[in-house]
RNA sequence: GGGCGGUUGGCUCAGCUGGUGAGAGCGCUACCUUCACACGGUAGAGGUCAUAGGUUCGAAUCCUAUACCGCCCA
């Protein structure tokens, strides 16, 4: 019979051929015997599914010592096994003529061997994946040892109880599901490790009585403390196994064990068990399940309420990051280059509900420039205070337009950091915060900020710019703590936040404040801060410098006359509107600039820089955009199915739309036949 | 083999219970060193939401299938 292998060396622990039991070629040889080549050792053939007829040549030589596939052959078929490597590769005496030989050294000897008796039927290159040491890259040989198991069916049992009940509760969910089926499966737990270092395992065996046999367990004795003698025959003292634990076998008790158990102490009591534990995805086998199972085998209670299960940290080329792969970014290093908090803030706006993370080290310049912007957002704002020496205590009751909207924002924002912690969905507190200051905070409140300071207009301008930037600190801290705890020290030492809290770190996190969320200011707000947008846009459409002077004409309802009237003044700074002219009606005339607003419309008297050509081309653009918007609207409220079917407000929103819409396209093409 | 996830602008990704104008950061284009910030500002370009069916008045979102990428299994 020829049999392949990538081993020949381990020919010598064969202990029996086997093919698949539906392979005809071999059916008739099943049962018989042959001989071993070299030892001449009679071997039986023996029929096993686990072999593959298509798979080399149907038939395979059966190693149960030192192959894992063997040692259940074996085992299902009750075929002896033979040890002939040792512990450190080299061949044994069972190895008959190859014992003392290094199992390489004999993988040669063996292949010259077989050519010479013309057992060899040939020889070939083969791809196939060998296990080797990560570390020092030997190949790893299969090698059967006394190992010791922890028996886990029981372990098991009240965690899996607790597990149908759905606790501990999973963030997100479905990762509660493989813990479950894990538990369900529960197999016995090998402990045996054979590493340099560790905790040695407590058994000890004594030679003399493992001598004397009988059974498997004769001269092994488990103890806390090792025993001076062998307590059974009182001879020698017993040797200690070289195997130590498995790792997590202390870090199942980690929960409790850093707290002095077994001790009952007041740490314990306070810290036990704790709300929530943040890990990655394959940890919820080596350890979460682990902890669980010790916490109640030894405390009683699941050693945490809530489980959130993180993204694997991969790098840009998508191989998780591993001290083993040596691809891990240095977080110290990160820390050198972009801060703590640059890091922290980063990682955290990644690392959205379970999705792996990809990070090279370019993606830390979020954070960087976060940091940064805040850093020099809140020198401005410092600056200022002390300059104008101190604020005054806000007063709602002459809050302005812009004064109310940041306000609001903030309470907005401050809401949806609350329900985002909540819900464990950090990397959306980070986009709310950041959203908020950057393009609230600093792109218009502190523009229209520097407009007050400048004009000497409003001094609570800047208390609220305090205020606000004090309660940003807070919601901020828990995600970059270092930076927000500087800037709110120097905000006390400029007596611009009075509170008793020694640290921000110990600040009380901002409530509700009764009416400042008032979203229906937005309108009034959008309408301003569109019509500064709108000049910006018209002057860069006509090649005016952002700085160039302008009369602007703008077109609105009679009731937000006031509103807007009272904050021309930004829209001089801001846009560089030198004159402001409000109007409720207005007729074009042949060389203004036109643009339309959310309700309203703004018209740049622009003279000789006015290109008419120009104008029509980019109206037409519009006006495509706004058809096409308005086809697929008519089509839906023409259809009756939608109107019958639809919630009413669905539809009520959807006409008002239309009408809007229609409004514009109607103006679009009022100044488009103007202009022709 | 078993279980699970992903596919949205050039790149990396958000988008929770379907509600109808698809978002962000980076990158890109033009302009700006204006006294918080060029790690910045202003204005902009850029997407048949993998494909094919289905459910629905309505789908990036729900269902089915396919393709591709990826993860876990002591």
């Amino acid at each position: 019979m020829v049999v392949a292998t990538t081993r020949p060396e381990t020919l010598f622990g064969d202990t029996a051929v086997a093919v698949n039991p539906r392979d005809p070629r071999y059916r008739a040889l099943v049962g018989k015997e042959v001989r071993l080549p070299i030892l001449g050792r009679p071997i039986p053939v023996v029929a096993h599914p686990l072999v593959e007829k298509g798979f080399g040549t149907g038939a395979v030589k059966v190693t149960p010592h030192h192959d894992p596939n063997d040692f259940r052959i074996g085992r299902d078929l009750g075929l002896p096994g033979l040890t002939v490597i040792d512990e450190r590769g080299f061949l044994n005496a069972a190895a008959g003529p190859f014992a003392g030989q290094e199992r390489f050294a004999a993988r040669e000897g063996v292949v010259a061997c077989l050519k010479e008796d013309g057992l060899l039927e040939k020889v070939e290159d083969y791809h196939h994946s060998v296990g080797r040491c990560y570390r020092c890259e030997t190949v790893v040989e299969p090698y059967l040892s006394r190992q010791w198991f922890v028996r886990m069916k029981s372990l098991a049992a009240p965690a899996l109880e607790l597990a149908r009940k759905g606790q501990p509760r999973f963030h997100p969910r479905r990762w509660q599901k493989v813990y479950q089926r894990w538990l369900e499966n529960i197999e016995d737990w090998c402990i045996s490790r054979q590493l340099w270092w560790g905790h040695r395992l407590p058994v000890y065996y004594c030679p003399d009585c493992q001598a004397r046999g009988g059974s498997e367990t004769a001269g092994v004795i488990v103890a806390l403390e090792k025993p001076e003698v062998c307590p059974e025959c009182g001879r020698r003292e017993p040797v200690q196994d070289p195997d130590v634990l498995d790792t997590w076998f202390s870090s199942w008790l980690w929960p409790f064990s850093v707290l002095g158990w077994p001790e009952e102490t007041d740490d314990l009591k306070a810290f036990y068990p704790t709300q929530l534990l943040v890990t990655a995805p394959e940890i919820i086998f080596f350890w979460v399940a682990r902890m669980a199972m010790a916490g109640l085998e030894f405390q009683g209670r699941l050693p945490f309420g809530e489980v959130y299960i993180h993204g694997t940290v991969r790098d840009e080329t998508g191989r998780k990051m591993s001290k083993s792969y040596g691809n891990v970014i240095d977080p110290l290093e990160v820390i050198n280059e972009v801060g703590a908090d640059a890091l922290r803030f980063s990682l955290i706006s990644f690392a959205s509900q379970g999705q792996d993370l990809f990070i090279g080290r370019k993606s830390f310049a979020l954070g960087r420039n976060f940091a940064n912007k805040i850093w020099n957002a809140s020198r401005l704002v410092i600056a200022r205070a002390e300059a104008a020496g101190g604020v005054p205590e806000p007063d709602p009751a002459r809050f302005s337009l812009s004064q109310r909207w940041i306000l609001s924002e903030l309470e907005a924002t401050r809401r949806v950091v609350e329900r985002k912690f909540d819900s464990l969905r950090l990397n959306e507190v980070a986009t709310a915060l950041y959203q908020f200051f950057w393009h609230s905070y600093c792109d218009w409140y502190l523009e229209m900020l520097k407009v007050d300071l400048d004009e000497n207009d409003d001094p609570q301008s800047l208390a609220v710019a305090v205020l606000v930037l004090d309660r940003f600190l807070r919601l901020l801290h828990p995600l970059m703590p270092f930076l927000t705890e500087e800037i709110w020290r120097r905000l006390k030492e400029a007596d611009l936040v009075r509170d008793p809290a020694p640290l921000l770190a110990r600040a009380a996190w901002p409530a509700n404040v009764r009416g400042h969320y008032r979203p229906a200011l937005n309108r009034q707000m959008a309408l301003l801060l569109e019509s500064v947008s709108a000049v910006r846009n018209l002057k860069r459409e006509f090649n005016l410098a952002p700085g160039q002077p302008v009369r602007a004409i703008l077109v609105l309802p009679r009731p937000y006359h006031k509103m807007i009237g009272a904050a021309a003044h930004y829209l001089k700074r801001l846009a560089g509107v030198e004159t402001l002219e409000l109007e409720t009606a207005h007729q074009r005339r042949r060389l203004e600039a036109s643009g339309l607003l959310s309700r309203g419309e703004i018209y740049l008297p622009l003279a000789g820089l006015f290109d008419p050509e120009r104008e029509i081309v980019r109206l037409n653009k519009e006006l495509a955009v706004l058809e096409r918007e308005l086809e697929k609207g008519s089509g839906r409220l023409s259809s009756r199915e939608f109107l019958e079917k639809a919630p009413a407000e669905v539809i009520e929103r959807e006409r008002a739309r239309q009408s809007q819409l229609r409004e514009k396209a109607d103006r679009i093409k009022e100044h488009l036949s103007f202009l022709k």
